[in-house]
DNA sequence: ATGGCTAAACCTTTTAGA
């Protein structure tokens, strides 16, 4: 079974690349963030005639999350358990769902912007529900494999970034971002680290500045799983060549290979 | 061999991304 996740950057621009991928690499499951479209305008057609049930939950213009599968798709979880509120709205910015005897969640963490902006503690709040959403699940299920999936953003240590002192008084790094992550840890989740197929494990490279070609990349696609998932991996790799050419997305996938399981 | 932003909407500027 493959398990991966991607953050798109807008579904409709990434389409073809969407498609494409699928059909080469063939994931049983995608995590999907970042689609930048509503539930109406997602290209239901195209990914369902490849052979994929898919459960959505976008906007508008910005975030976005789904997770597609060819294994089932059920038990579908709308948002977090008390996710707070940016702004007056809920933001769709996480979707769960079982298949084939997996938990999978597919978050979009918020960003943060600056430490000392509304949104850093808005970013803060919500890893606090993500984190009593999925110990709930796992005190239901504990034998259930359950893995969060998606755009942390947040770089778990310095060697996730290409230069720290780059990141001085900035988000994604900071102690109490960290912190969140060592939280999830704390309930029986494990940061699974990719295998590198060339250089540093990055999952993200800023459009700006030439950064991919530059090697300036960030591993904050994470994959966050418990004890049952964890045990069923055999492989885990960040495909750093869907970064290259014309129309990429800023972010890499990042796939999960592991024992199929019920 | 990878390339000095990109995308969507409030659309000729603004907002957000990280």
């Amino acid at each position: 079974m493959r398990i991966a996740t991607w953050n798109v950057n807008s579904i409709g621009a990434r389409l073809e690349r969407v498609l494409a991928w699928l059909e080469l690499h063939q994931p049983d499951v995608l995590a999907l963030q970042e689609l930048k479209c509503t539930d109406a305008a997602f290209p239901l057609m195209e990914i369902q005639a490849l052979g994929y049930e898919v459960a959505t939950w976008g906007t508008g213009r910005w975030n976005g999350v789904a997770l597609l599968s060819k294994v089932g798709l059920s038990d579908v979880t709308i948002g977090l358990t008390d996710q707070p509120e940016y702004e007056g709205a809920l933001e769709p910015r996480a979707i769960g769902a079982t298949c084939n005897g997996v938990r999978v969640w597919s978050v979009y963490v918020p960003n943060g912007r600056e430490p000392d902006h509304d949104h850093y503690s808005y970013k803060l709040e919500w890893f606090a529900a993500l984190q009593a959403t999925v110990d709930a699940e796992m005190k239901a299920s504990p034998a259930l494999p359950l893995a969060i999936i998606g755009d942390f953003n947040v770089a778990p240590s310095d060697d996730d970034v290409w230069d720290i002192a780059k990141f001085e008084n900035s988000t994604h790094v900071t102690p109490a971002e960290r912190a969140a992550l060592i939280s999830l840890q704390s309930i029986g989740l494990v940061d699974h680290l990719p295998r590198a197929l060339k250089g540093a494990p990055y999952t993200f490279w800023d459009y700006r500045q030439a950064a991919f070609g530059r090697g300036w990349g960030m591993r904050i696609d994470l994959v966050y799983a418990n004890a049952p998932f964890e045990a069923a991996i055999t492989d885990c790799w960040i495909d750093r060549e869907e970064r290259k050419g014309k129309g990429a997305s800023d972010h890499a996938p990042v796939v999960v290979d592991m024992e199929a399981s019920a």
